[in-house]
RNA sequence: GGGAGCGUAGCUCAGCCUGGCAGAGCACCGCGCUGUGGACGCGGGGGUCGCGGGUUCAAGUCCCGUCGCUCCUCCCA
């Protein structure tokens, strides 16, 4: 029987890869270019990290976390997302003692068990950032302004993205705001469809997410966060809306985001697709100015974003067509007959040492068969045939322009870059 | 979790309605042409028709189940 992958696994095969690689390199320098620095946290941690920094009752958690007992019967967790694990991290290090901003980056897989569709798998990719130990609304600002500038150094046009923004307050307006919304909602109970009947006890906020028609009209008429700011939150919304104006950013404020992670305070936002469907949102984040402490550290504001690599490498393969692979290789060997054979060998390892990408037929081909090959994936090809090899030469051959040379063999391989234009 | 569509060669797909030899294009390999190319010509290898069961003389085709993918919903990145 043959084995296969696990749904909502898959490979990424090498001609994808390439994106990936090229993505990620983007990434890593622009958020460098920022001073953050990466931080690697495992991918497993207790399962209890993401029920009390996530939320028990998000739907990540209580629904599409891997969980399961290691063999001492601890529950451990495939981590669903970073952020409550670099803020495990900056805990446990201290990292909070260096008295300064620590700015972290991560890139790596997240699992989390649903329904796999496109750009959605249950292994999937995120990058994020993470700033800790600020309430400057100017770090929103910046955090935000990387975001837009990240989508724009990978290809995205400004007129393809939305921002959308919201504040939901800090942990002194929010339950205020969340009685508010019980009330409202619990007098038109009847309306709301199931789910959001559920939400209405566990988390009321949630409620104001949902995309069921039967729910939009109660909806719309729902308490807005920004009517139970505190004066200090107030504050915050309006310094930030003035910093994004004044970095020319656009946005549109969306009293309706929520977003489905309990840790968020004061600002929320999404960076979104106009050419994506159901699933267009790029990145998302926000601010978590309680998680530290909830956490087990000493009290210390956050703000951050993470987003999907999947989504990302699709939108951009919409935009940047299969670009045709250019040549991989410099040097495609191509022997000619037994002794040949067995001297190409060491002539590639020279070549190799010296930085040359060189590779050599293994599948017994034809000559004329590894001539096409070598036009398809080198820039030369290196002929090594009975005349070279009583003449200790090499026959290089420029596979674009025709043109060949025969040079003697410690000459070319003394420095072969010399050659190879 | 709920709804719909689709699974046939490495890839893109035809064949299914109306049961009767498993096909095309691309890719791959060989030969023409082991001392030089992606063109051309000729030839070749490749398939548990997703999997399991049922109906039938006969199933890729019809029926049931199951797994997977895609889309909507949901969730979010």
């Amino acid at each position: 029987m043959r084995v296969e992958s696990v749904r909502g696994m898959r490979d990424i095969l090498p001609e994808e890869a390439r994106l990936w690689q090229a993505l990620e390199a983007e990434i890593r320098s622009l958020v460098e270019l920022y001073g953050y620095r990466e931080i690697r946290p495992p991918l497993v941690e207790l399962a209890e990290l993401f029920s009390r920094g996530v939320g028990e009752a998000t739907d990540i958690v209580h629904k599409e976390m891997y969980v399961f007992p290691d063999k001492k019967g601890q529950m451990l967790a495939l981590r669903p997302e970073a952020t409550a694990s670099v803020v495990r991290a900056y805990i446990e290090h201290g990292l909070y003692a260096k008295g300064d901003l620590a700015k972290l980056y991560y890139i790596g897989p997240m699992f989390r068990y649903e329904k796999p569709q496109k750009g959605r798998q249950r292994q999937f990719h995120q990058y994020g950032v993470e700033a800790l130990g600020s309430l400057d609304p100017a770090l929103d600002a910046e955090v935000i302004d990387l975001a837009w500038h990240l989508m724009e150094r990978v290809g995205l046009s400004r007129e393809a993205l939305v921002l959308r923004l919201n504040s939901i307050g800090c942990r002194e307006d929010r339950p205020a705001y969340r009685e508010a919304l019980r009330s409202y909602f619990s007098a038109r109970k009847d309306e709301l469809c199931s789910d959001c009947q559920r939400r209405l006890e566990e988390n009321p906020l949630r409620i104001l997410d949902c995309k069921e028609p039967q729910c939009q009209s109660a909806i719309a008429g729902a308490p807005q966060s920004l009517d139970y700011l505190c004066e200090g939150c107030r504050k915050h919304l309006e310094e930030l809306r003035g910093m994004l104006g004044d970095l020319g950013l656009a946005y549109e404020l969306d009293p309706r985001l929520v977003r489905g992670i309990d840790y968020y305070t004061r600002t929320v936002f999404e960076l979104c697709s106009r050419e994506l469907g159901a699933q267009d949102a790029l990145l998302g984040g926000g601010r978590y100015d309680d998680l530290v402490e909830l956490l087990g550290g000493p009290p210390t504001p956050g703000v951050g974003f993470a987003g999907g690599m999947e989504r990302l490498v699709l939108v951009l393969s919409q935009h940047r067509p299969a670009n045709t692979a250019s040549p991989a290789l410099d040097v495609y060997v191509i022997p000619i007959g037994e002794e040949a054979r067995k001297r190409a060998l060491a002539i590639l390892a020279q070549m190799r040492r010296k930085g040359v990408a060189a590779d050599l037929d293994y599948m017994g081909r034809s000559l004329r068969k590894m001539m096409s090959v070598a036009a398809r994936q080198a820039r030369y090809a290196l002929f090594l045939g009975p005349d070279e090899l009583a003449q200790d030469r090499l026959t290089l051959k420029n596979l674009a322009s025709g043109e060949s040379r025969t040079l003697p063999r410690s000459e070319f391989l003394a420095h072969p870059q010399r050659f190879l234009s």
